[in-house]
DNA sequence: TATGAATGAGGATTCATTCAT
DNA sequence: TATGAATGAATCCTCATTCAT
């Protein structure tokens, strides 16, 4: 701290230069790497190259690579079950459109942003880090699955739904997203007609909330 | 020159089959700890203790690693969707028994086996083996769609289903089943609730076919 | 995952310099190992342990085994030609004084350093490095019978030569050195009666010159 | 032994299919791939194939790749040194048309044959060999020198040559001789221009005899 | 004798990690 | 803080050697 706080305050002698924004610079850029790799397959000089350091300045924030891939999924992940959470919170319409609104909501997150990799990481990496996986089996699965459930418990309620096991049809509602997420990351190379995602969204919408309804 | 000339003290006769059994006896040893680490965290050496060889065995049936997983996902996938062909081929009745025939057996097939480590592996490498995945999507992604529709189409035209966009129609009776088999693969360990497979597929075909029934 | 974090534990600074001298070091020790095993039987262990660094430093200089092969060939050999060629442009005297340099030049410059194990080297592996032959041939062999050449031919048309076949003459009047470059190189722990280099090249010299002498 | 020798005495019941010729065509089939490669970088399967039988086969005949080598050597090259030394004793002409005779005769025993890879290999060799350099320096460079001392050593005493040291004026002789041979045998496929050697040889003859001549 | 499947020690190469600067 | 030279454990792969047949 000493050198460069002197530095700091000789250059910009009233806002602080916004150098912690290097770990997170270095998750971003671990996130793009990681996810198109794999954990073992990634190379920390290919991360620090993105990042724009060097290897030796990742061991200044993160303790090794396992340390950097678990903030990694940590703080990218959770934050957005948070926010679909407020949003289920707020809202005041009708299951259907709750659900409607939760899955295009998932897709703008998550689907349309370079998080899109952390499903399938995840998908990837389970076995190698056990406890990294019930870290995200709890709190983003899991949590996801409950915020979910709440949607269809409350349609079935409101008489909107017919009456379901609960914990399956959440995992059906879910599945679709889930695996367009991971199967377009994977594959997205080798898929020449593309996919349509909008209407993929819309069918499904459509579709499960068919398949649900009650009557 | 001390090269040459080691000297080898055994007591157990260092094999004793040997025989076109040994490439499948590799390939099954390596779809276990493949599909368990991954690709690149996979030992050959592991691999070997697995098939009961030594790693120099391996080499003797596969040039590398590489060659080796491709044989690997190559070998053990396609006859799955060959035989789910052969039975929508084979079948009479209607297109929503057909519908519900293939999602078990893909089920029997697939989910129960250890092949269902072949999905979240490709999953997994795809972009670190792009020819590989590039046939993987053709001979096996895209075969697969092509089954579900035919089944989809044919509901259509005998009035059971209603007209839908046939392409994102078969991905999404496909996904609950993917993403299930990919999930339980990596997550197993992290269910405590365990997963409750037979109602789950049991309520997919019924959540589906109530959703395209025509009316 | 047991991949990573290695811990280790070490007394000495595992490296007090660094810097542009490495590659040198480098360098003249694989001179030394790759010349006293040949190519293959040389490990790049001792190559390192010889220049004072460990296996991986290495790696930071030159991409492999063979890179570090061809730059040593390359790198050490070359001036030797260029100062021949020099001395030979500077030279005012008679052709057989010339002859007389740089007979004694080269093997000041070759016989007598660590440059005697280049052309042994590159006799013993010209096979498996076809275009390392080729540059070898054109930029130390093709270029050092060029120089001799243009010795003879001064002498012949100076009148102090007869007139002889200047390609077979020069590789006579080179054969010698490299013979016993090469002979010495290898064979040195076999020759109890030594070799007695300095009446060597007079005689070669004394026999040459009669033996090419007009009249 | 009990089933083969059954089947020959059956198709041959006279005379004995003579295999043990085995041993020679491995040597010769080892000649050309150690020539060609090198110790280190000729494999024993190379060898085997172009022998016609397998590894194993090898080992029949050849305790290991070293006793092959050194087999190789001992046997190959010992005979063309008797011979030099048998055309010496019944040679009754002058000294120097029996030191041309004997320049003729090595090209035509080494350098035109395959035998021409050995004087190479050795060179390559000794440092990894010590012993079969050894063997190889007494049997046959020692020897081969002695040759050619007698010769020189006969035409001193007959007035023909001058009076020279014998061991140098010797070394003189066959250098040319060696280094063509070694130099052809490693850049062969470097030289674009050829190597024409009846001239040079003619022109080594030519030159060395002038030199030493006498007056 | 001959085969060829199997072995496993050995060495090239990679890359996470350290640490003097 | 940041660098990047250096390290060395880990792993792929090769190939001499063995041995049941």
């Amino acid at each position: 701290m000493p050198r460069t706080a002197v530095k700091r305050v000789k250059s910009h002698p009233r806002w602080r230069r916004r150098k912690d924004a290097r770990p997170e610079e270095i998750i971003t850029a671990a996130l793009e790497v990681f996810a198109a790799r794999g954990f073992a397959a990634t190379k920390l000089e290919d991360v620090a190259h993105r990042a724009g350091v060097t290897k030796g300045t990742i061991y200044l924030y993160f303790n090794n690579k396992e340390a950097l891939f678990k903030a990694l999924v940590r703080q990218t992940i959770v934050p957005v079950i948070a926010k679909g959470e407020a949003v289920a919170e707020a809202f005041t319409g009708s299951a259907r459109d709750l659900f409607e609104r939760l899955v295009r909501e998932y897709w703008r997150l998550v689907g349309e942003t370079s998080l899109s990799g952390i499903p399938r990481l995840m998908i990837a990496e389970a076995g190698n880090f056990p406890e990294l996986a019930r870290f995200y089996y709890q709190e983003v699965v899991t949590r996801g699955h409950r915020l979910m459930e709440g949607v269809l418990a409350r349609g079935i309620k409101a008489g909107e739904f017919k009456t379901v096991d609960l914990a399956i049809a959440t995992k059906l509602a879910m599945a679709p997203l889930l695996h367009a997420v991971v199967a377009r990351n994977a594959f997205a190379a080798c898929m020449p007609e593309g996919f349509d995602v909008p209407r993929y969204l819309d069918t499904h919408i459509d579709l499960f909330l068919h398949g649900i309804a009650r009557s």
